[in-house]
RNA sequence: GGUCCUGUGGCCGAGGGGCUAGGCAGAGGUCUGCAAAACCUUGUACGGCGGUUCGAAUCCGCCCGGGACCUCCA
């Protein structure tokens, strides 16, 4: 049986994945704080943990997959201080918060279908677990972690390390922290500047606000996670993973409120996706180099040359493995785009593909299709390693392109080819989530006739070689897919997005 | 300043003490009305200086460069 290693941010080492009742699984990952369309930065974790997710049903785990959506108590800044996010742009935009959650929700959703990644088994909000929450804060209030602050109640940090280690996850101590934090107003209700917000009071002109036994207020920002993971995944779970802009505070902080309530680790293996850069450069809202998702599938962002597809994005951030830095440029994804189309048309021959009796056995192609699966895998296995997946599909298009182009006279064992295909496209389609964006025109009658009608009368072009003409006629047909003069004739694939 | 990550060929990116990564571009070729596409073949490499070792791109030290978090960001 293969074993799955992940890297595991609390060890800094990768460790073999033993879940703790197996075959059932429990993954938690932060989702985003919807208070603006998705940009690329949205799309790395939700395509890295979409992988993670694919990856163990493929190997066989019964997975709960909970990604959050934060739609309250994620504030302006960290110094729990400032206003709510959501309620902020809420006002900019004249929308009561619930329709500006529900529009960036939908957006979010939309976006993530784009990019083929697959729903999470439970997508829970913030704003529908406030009972959750203040639950939770009760016990660690009960534990003696916490303290109640003019209507606020914060995190005891000091009291907490006396009995816990605080800062394991991220590697920092908060004596450091402390010389290092800058005077912040409106901090005289915290007992120390480390100290977090479980529980705020909300001023009057604050709309988003549930009652509780502190005060009229709204949950922290770092409970949410704490209180449904814990709801849906237990007190202890399996994997939790976010980027890696999250580790402090916010995991820091997920750690200590699950321990503070019950004193147990809630997450055995955390897992973090590195951050992306583009043009080199940090990715940041002063820098005006924030690409929506939108407008990179459209192309109208001034960075951008071109409009780049869904699966463009995906397969690049694919071909980089996740706990590295990722560039975003034109150049990178134009490759990108030609490398995908080149493994694409592979995956495509090859579903079309049916074996024949070869009149020999090739040694060298027997021995690469046999053991492409293993290689897939042992790539997987090691930390998700998507790149080395990549690199093996390519290494067999070659063969794939062989069969197509000079038939099965060097072939391989129906055996060989038949598990070949079928790893292939498994591994293609289920655990890289990649589709051809390039399909046949089966779905509409007239528009099928319209494309007939055009290449049929470029052929006709041909033969009475008027050259001029059949080139317009493709040049059109070339706005609307893909054409390929091939031996049997003309072949049209139309383009979906 | 603190904590951590990182430096691979023209470019992007895996690997990680001796065993071909891969992609894009470049060069040559097949096909083709031409072109494109597609396909085939093919260089160039591990930031610098020391050390460990039979052997280092891979381990260790120092130096130089890039980045992340510590402030809103996924």
């Amino acid at each position: 049986m293969n074993r799955l290693t992940l890297y595991n941010t609390l060890t800094r080492k990768k460790e073999t994945f033993e879940p703790l009742h197996p075959p059932f699984t429990g993954l938690y990952v932060c989702g985003p704080t919807v208070y603006g369309d998705a940009h690329l930065g949205h799309a790395r974790p939700a395509i890295t943990f979409d992988i993670v997710y694919r990856y163990l049903l493929f190997s066989g785990y019964k997975v709960r997959y909970v990604r959050n959506i934060t739609d309250v108590g994620h504030l302006e800044n960290d110094a729990d201080e400032g206003e709510d996010k959501v309620e902020k742009k809420a006002r900019l935009e004249k929308l009561e918060p619930m329709e500006l959650v529900h529009k960036y929700v939908e957006s979010y959703h939309r976006n993530m279908e784009m990019l083929n990644v697959k729903t999470p088994s439970i997508e829970p909000f913030a704003s529908g677990h406030i009972i959750e929450q203040i639950e939770m804060i009760k016990n660690i209030i009960e534990r003696g972690f916490a303290y109640i602050s003019n209507g606020s109640v914060y995190f005891d940090i000091d009291k907490y390390k006396k009995h816990y280690p605080y800062g394991k996850l991220s590697g920092r101590n908060t004596e450091d922290a402390l010389t290092q934090t800058r005077e912040l107003e409106g901090q005289n209700e915290k007992k120390s500047p480390n100290d977090f917000a479980l529980w705020k009071k909300a001023a009057p002109e604050h709309i988003m606000r549930w009652t509780s036994p502190w005060s009229y207020g709204f949950p922290g920002w770092h409970i949410e996670c704490s209180a449904m993971s814990r709801k849906y995944l237990g007190e202890v779970f399996d994997i939790h993973g976010g980027g890696m802009d999250l580790l402090f505070p916010h995991h820091e902080c997920e750690i200590a409120q699950s321990v503070g309530s019950c004193g147990k680790e809630p997450v055995r293996y955390w897992m973090h996706n590195n951050m992306l850069t583009i043009n080199g450069q940090k990715m940041g809202k002063s820098l005006n180099n924030f690409i929506t998702l939108d407008a990179l599938f459209t192309g109208t962002h001034p960075l951008l040359e071109k409009p780049y597809s869904p699966m463009t994005i995906r397969f690049y951030m694919l071909q980089g493995h996740y706990r590295n830095p990722l560039d975003f440029s034109n150049s990178a994804l134009q490759d990108a785009e030609k490398a995908l189309a080149k493994l694409g048309n592979a995956f495509a021959i090859l579903q079309e593909m049916k074996w024949e009796k070869p009149d020999a056995i090739h040694d060298e192609s027997e021995k690469r299709l046999t053991g492409f699966e293993q290689e897939c895998t042992d790539a997987m296995n090691d930390d998700f390693n998507t790149p080395r997946v990549i690199a093996a599909m390519f290494n067999v298009t070659g063969i794939v392109n062989d069969f197509r182009n000079k038939g099965f006279k060097n072939g391989v064992s129906e055996k060989t080819f038949d598990s070949f295909k079928k790893n292939f496209i498994a591994f293609f389609t289920d655990v890289l989530g990649l589709k051809r964006e390039i399909t046949d025109a089966n779905g509409d009658k007239r528009i099928n006739e319209m494309i007939a009608a055009f290449t049929n009368a470029r052929e006709k072009a041909k033969q009475e070689k008027d050259y001029k003409l059949a080139d317009s006629l493709r040049n059109i047909l070339l706005q609307f897919g893909e054409l390929k003069d091939t031996p049997t004739g003309p072949v049209f694939k139309l383009r979906i997005n």
